[in-house]
DNA sequence: CGCGTTTTTAAACATTTGTTTAAAAAGAGT
DNA sequence: ACTCTTTTTAAACAAATGTTTAAAAACGCG
C-alpha cells in the first residue's frame, strides 16, 4: 500500500506475510492480479461510507456535513488509502479497466440529481458537478497523503498530526458549507 | 516524473532521450543521484512562486489571493509536479535529507510572523499555521493530482478540465479567502 | 490406515535490474 | 599530425525480479 506496486517485490511481501514466492503465485496467479484484488479491495472500501451517506434520506447540506464527518473517520483509520488509489490510477497507462463498475454505484445513489435540484431551487451555488467533487475531495483527500510532508515541514510528531487532523475536519466542514450552500435560500 | 523512481529503469529513461546506460551512469554516478537532481530541481521550481509572493509588500489577504492565482497557473503548465513530490516524500523512508534546505527560505520571507500577527489583530481566523497550510495546499495541489481521476470518474477529455481546473481557481479564491478572513475586521 | 487431492516448499528458470569495464570515438591544444 | 583528455559505446557483471517446476508435506475421507 505504500511501497506501491514497482516498489514492492513478490519476495518482501511473501517475507512481511511469511510465506514464499510459489505460494503466492499458487493463490493469486500473478504479481499484477494480486495487484488488481488489493486495489479493488482498496476501492471498495473507499467507496463504501460515500455510498452510505448518499443513500441516506437527508438535504444535501447534512449529506455534505455527514459525508465529510465520516470520511475524515474512516481515514484517520486508513490514511495510506488515498495516496494509494489516486497513485495507482495515476500511474496506470490508458484506461482504468474497470472504472465503470466504481463509479456507477455513486449514481445510483442519486445523489447527481439531488445536488442538481439544490442548485435549481437556489440552496446550494451553482457551480459544476466536477468541481464540487473536486472540492470535496481536495478538502478530505489531501490532508492524510501530505502526512509525511506535514510532519518534515512543520517537525511535529504523530500524535500532534492526529489532533490537528480533527481540528481540520471541522474546519473543512464549516468552510465547505458556508461556501457550497446558500444562507438563508428561497425554499 | 510520472513513473516514479521504482516505475522506471535507467535503460527506459537512456532510450527516451536517445542515449544509453553507461552514458547516464557516467554523468550521474548512480540513478539514486540522477533522481536526487530531478527532485531537488522539482522542488526548487515548486518553491519559487511561494517565496516570491511572500516576499512580497502586500496584506496576507492579497498574498493569499496572489499565490492561489500564481500557484494555480505554475501547475496548469506543470500538472504532475504535485504528484511527483508528494510521492517521493511519501515513499521515502525515515527523513528527507535535505528538509530543511528547501523549507527553511520560506521562514525567512517572514511569512509565519505575519501570519501570527494578522491573527492577533483579528484579521485573520485564528486556526494554526499548520492547518492554513493544510488547507491552502489541499485545494490548490489536489485538482491537479486528481486529474486522471476526474477524467476517469467524470468522462470528460483534457481540454474541459483544463477549463473546469481555471473556474476551480477563481472557486478556491473565493471560499479560502472568504474562510480564512474576517470581512470586517478592527484595524 | 490408504489414497487422492490440496497445500506448501525449495530450487531453478529466463528476464530485467543497476552498475562497471574496457575499448572506441571525438575533442582540445600545441 | 600528434598526444592527452573527455565523451560515447557495446559488452559484461552480479544481483534481483516475476514465474514455473517438481517434489514434499498436509489434509480429507472412505
Amino acid at each position: 500500500m505504500t511501497k506501491g506496486f514497482e516498489g514492492s517485490s513478490v519476495r518482501d511481501i511473501a517475507n512481511e506475510v511469511g510465506s514464499n514466492v510459489a505460494l503466492l503465485n499458487y493463490y493469486f496467479r500473478s504479481k499484477e492480479n494480486l495487484f488488481e484484488l488489493i486495489f479493488q479491495g482498496a476501492m471498495t472500501d473507499f467507496l463504501q461510507s460515500m455510498l452510505e451517506v448518499f443513500s441516506a434520506d437527508m438535504s444535501l447540506k447534512e449529506k455534505t456535513s455527514l459525508l465529510i464527518e465520516k470520511e475524515f473517520d474512516f481515514f484517520m483509520a486508513h490514511p495510506e488509502l488515498p495516496m494509494f488509489i489516486l497513485q495507482a490510477i495515476h500511474q496506470t497507462k490508458g484506461e482504468i479497466p474497470i472504472s465503470s463498475h466504481f463509479f456507477e454505484p455513486i449514481a445510483e445513489t442519486g445523489i447527481f440529481e439531488q445536488i442538481a435540484a439544490a442548485q435549481i431551487n437556489g440552496e446550494m451555488r451553482n457551480i459544476s458537478l466536477r468541481n464540487v467533487t473536486i472540492l470535496l475531495m481536495s478538502n478530505v483527500h489531501y490532508p492524510f497523503m501530505s502526512k509525511k510532508l506535514t510532519q518534515e515541514f512543520h517537525g511535529v510528531d504523530q500524535e500532534t498530526l492526529e489532533q490537528d487532523l480533527l481540528r481540520h475536519k471541522e474546519y473543512v466542514k464549516e468552510m465547505l458549507i458556508d461556501y457550497l450552500f446558500v444562507e438563508n435560500h428561497k425554499i
